[in-house]
DNA sequence: GCGTTCACGCTACAAATGTAGCACACGCTA
DNA sequence: TAGCGTGTGCTACATTTGTAGCGTGAACGC
């Protein structure tokens, strides 16, 4: 589980899900206070060894991406806050969303009412 | 930030957040996996030193809760999530949890689609 | 008054983390 | 070939974490 990761190493592994495979070099130019490359070099490699993220060879030098799926993550970094934060409670979360951005289109309120209906939906079928 | 909070400490955070205002023994209580009485003391002044918990007399002893209001820790936690896994949309991260949980109530779905029809309204009023 | 039981804090210490520096290998170019 | 620039890894080290043990003082029961 990601939260089981030191502060420095988390930061690591979400600008890798952040923004996809990347090159250690470009790690740091993704993070926010920077710090040697030998450094983050170090982190790569403990993040390894521990089976957070793998590498893969490119031309340009080594790729790293985290090697739990995108999805499963989000799901696990959700329900912990879910727990935490709402308890336990998925829609005070979504609405807690909902009333934080204004910045919503139209096209993404019409989604999520879709998706409302379609729960609604399931649940009266079963 | 919670996020800077090295696995362990930012475990007892969250118990704080998740079950109000505690004693130090019943920290240890609500830990998954627990660990000695001092052990709990020791990173409970730690996190009071950084200023993420604060405590107050009772007759049972300390009471700690969190220092960051909770709707803070929330938006924080959520902002986070947000950025990371849903490349800043939050309406993503809403269908997200929609799709996520089987066992919303009715009563919650309607509460949703109150803050869609809402969110809407004052996008319209823009 | 005396032994217990809590609730605490302090000290100590092993392990993990965060970071930098140095050295090496490879590909280019003058 | 000698001299760069890049991309890597290794080693070392200070600091921070994670944890337990011991000592102390207050409260309680006998």
């Amino acid at each position: 589980m990601l939260s089981k990761l030191p502060p420095r190493e988390r930061q690591i592994v979400d600008v890798l899900y952040e923004a996809g495979p990347l090159t250690s070099a470009e790690v740091g130019e993704h993070l926010s206070d920077p710090i040697s490359g030998s450094a983050i070099r170090a982190m790569l490699k403990r993040l390894e060894d521990k089976g957070f993220v793998e590498r893969a060879d490119s031309d340009r030098g080594y790729l790293y991406s985290p090697v739990v799926p995108e999805t499963a993550a989000r799901k696990s970094a959700l329900s912990e806050i879910v727990r935490v934060f709402f308890n336990g409670s998925a829609a005070g979360a979504a609405s807690a969303l909902l009333g934080m951005s204004d910045k919503l289109s139209t096209d993404e309120l019409s989604d999520l009412e879709a998706m409302i209906a379609k729960a609604r939906k399931a649940k009266g079928a079963k």
